[in-house]
RNA sequence: CGGGGUAUAGCGUAGUCCGGUUAGCGCGCCUGCUUUGGGAGCAGGAGGUCGCAGGUUCGAAUCCUGCUACCCCGACCA
């Protein structure tokens, strides 16, 4: 029985759920609100986390560990930052538990509890910096430049697979540096990193901005993000880089004496992305067939699937498949076989469809005969038959090519999904119609956001970082501005 | 945390109103044979504390009470 999709028409948020159990992404766990990652979606990950990996070490950040729990008291340490995470923070309380004396079972040791409570980390800029204080004394011991890759919880009320979960994987950098200057340009160039591992590796387009006041980080002067479109015409927040000034440094008392033999704070960056970036993949490029990989993040780049009839069959033509599966794996292809018996060709073909495979071959003995292979492209939907000669050249220039295509066709969905308006009546219509990225001016208030937030669920996504200076009138308040802001409905 | 809903095999469900055979069906799973160029067919088979705990009754998936979990909609968020 075909395994079915509910088409992006008919209802999106089911579209989405049904991609990531059919292809085998992610579940639901015995765990309110945690997913287990499995291992097919663990593989995206994996691909996506070497990959920034490579562009941290290329920046010259390296990689630490500090530990999941943060005392309780570390947490006040910094004003905003503790109102910003306290809502949604578990609690460690105890250390110990016991046989239940009433019956079956265990429960909690009241006489094994904490002197000090524990948070179990929803982002580690505090235990960071309680650790930055002794491991800067001079202007030589900076920059500091430090990521690290970990799991953090924050308590949501309502979770979605990837998108909001309680429970997330994700990287963590936190910097500190002797100037304002220094730090600010370390957080636009995360920022830029960030945007070119969106557009290069998973081929989703991005604007480029800072955060309005409301909308920053907890304990940053300035928040720059990146922000992609969906299918729906919701925004996605798919990276975050902030600029914490001297925050965090005066809050754990983090100074250095400089060349001039003074005392002074650090200046101090954090950046982040998360298993979220896998949710923005999904609803970027796949379709009511199931996932749509780009081929730099797929886990498989090629599938091949040999048709045969008998076993005598399927011998003569492994040897021909063979050849093809060296090939392409000397080329450095990621590729599979899969000479399965259990299922037919086109339960295999629907199957790898399902999962976003960006190509697939097939050969049987007709295709042997005539030196061919047929070749089809999950992006495009396409079928053609080729010949089998030079096929690794082939194929890694159908891989780039799969991979600016789909790049573009993001670009162009973005781009007719951007819009420019100049009234609250336009507003209104478009953010509650077809949605998208708007563009209208704003008078610079947050009473004037938070009214529109409140009469239309949009928000300001960003404040474009190139954007131009154009004299307008707010949409809702009518007051003077300088230049047009991106609002639109987000996840 | 407010409002609404649901809970029966791995998944999807019938049965619940009106208590009464061995709780039925589809998918999936196992075995065998035939198949294999777009989700194969036939035959046989395994699999259930009917969410949990009480109660009513000769008898409870079904009625009553309490609890728990999950889903949807709102407030909060990467």
């Amino acid at each position: 029985m075909a395994k079915k999709i509910t088409s992006r028409k008919e209802n999106y948020s089911q579209w989405y759920i049904d991609i990531v159990q059919n292809a085998g992404l992610a579940e639901n766990s015995a765990v309110r609100g945690c997913m287990v990652i499995k291992p097919y979606g663990y593989a995206i990950w994996e691909k996506m986390r070497d990959a920034l990996d490579k562009m941290f070490k290329d920046t010259g950040h390296t990689n630490a560990y500090f530990p999941i729990f943060i005392p309780k008291s570390f947490f006040s340490k910094e004003a905003s930052h503790v109102e910003g995470f306290a809502k949604e923070c578990a609690v460690v309380t105890h250390y110990r538990l016991k046989n239940d004396p009433n019956g079956k079972g265990v429960v909690v040791d009241e006489d094994a509890k904490l002197e000090e409570e524990l948070i179990v980390r929803p982002t580690s800029e505090t235990i960071i910096w309680n650790t930055y204080k002794n491991w800067i004394q001079s202007y030589r011991d900076l920059p500091l430049l430090i990521n690290q890759w970990a799991n953090v919880v924050r308590w949501e009320m309502r979770t979605r697979l990837f998108l909001r979960t309680a429970e997330f994987l994700w990287q963590e950098g936190h910097t500190a540096h002797e100037t304002r200057e220094e730090a600010i340009e370390e957080t636009e160039r995360m920022m830029n990193v960030y945007s070119d591992f969106a557009q290069d590796w998973m081929a989703i387009p991005v604007l480029k901005g800072v955060k309005s006041e409301s909308e920053r980080f907890a304990g940053a002067e300035e928040t720059y993000c990146i922000e992609a479109m969906m299918q729906d015409g919701k925004a996605l927040q798919a990276g975050t880089s902030h600029f914490l000034a001297q925050n965090f440094a005066k809050a754990f008392d983090v100074q250095y004496l400089n060349k001039e033999n003074k005392l002074d704070y650090v200046w101090a960056t954090s950046w982040g992305v998360s298993t979220r970036l896998i949710g923005a993949l999904i609803m970027t490029h796949s379709d009511d067939n199931g996932l749509v990989l780009p081929p730099a993040l797929a886990p498989i780049q090629v599938v091949i699937v040999p048709i045969f009839r008998k076993e005598e069959q399927k011998a003569a033509l492994m040897e021909y498949v063979d050849s093809i599966y060296f090939e392409l794996k000397k080329a450095g292809i990621v590729v599979k076989v899969d000479d399965s018996e259990n299922y037919s060709p086109g339960y295999k073909f629907a199957e790898y469809e399902m999962k976003g495979v960006p190509l697939r071959i097939a050969v049987g003995p007709r295709d042997m005969e005539n030196n061919n292979v047929e070749l089809a492209r999950r992006d495009l939907l396409t079928k053609e038959i080729i010949s089998r000669d030079n096929l690794a050249e082939k194929v890694l220039a159908l891989m780039v090519d799969i991979q600016r295509n789909l790049f573009d066709k993001a670009r162009g969905m973005r781009d007719a999904m951007s819009y420019k308006v100049d009234t609250w009546e336009e507003f209104k219509k478009q953010v509650n119609g077809e949605g998208g990225f708007v563009y209208a001016h704003w008078d610079g208030t947050a009473e004037t956001e938070d009214k529109i937030k409140e009469e239309t669920k949009a928000t300001i996504r960003l404040i474009p970082i190139d954007g131009v200076e154009e004299e307008g009138k707010c949409v809702y308040s009518g007051k003077p501005s300088k230049r047009r802001v991106v609002f639109a409905k987000a996840y």
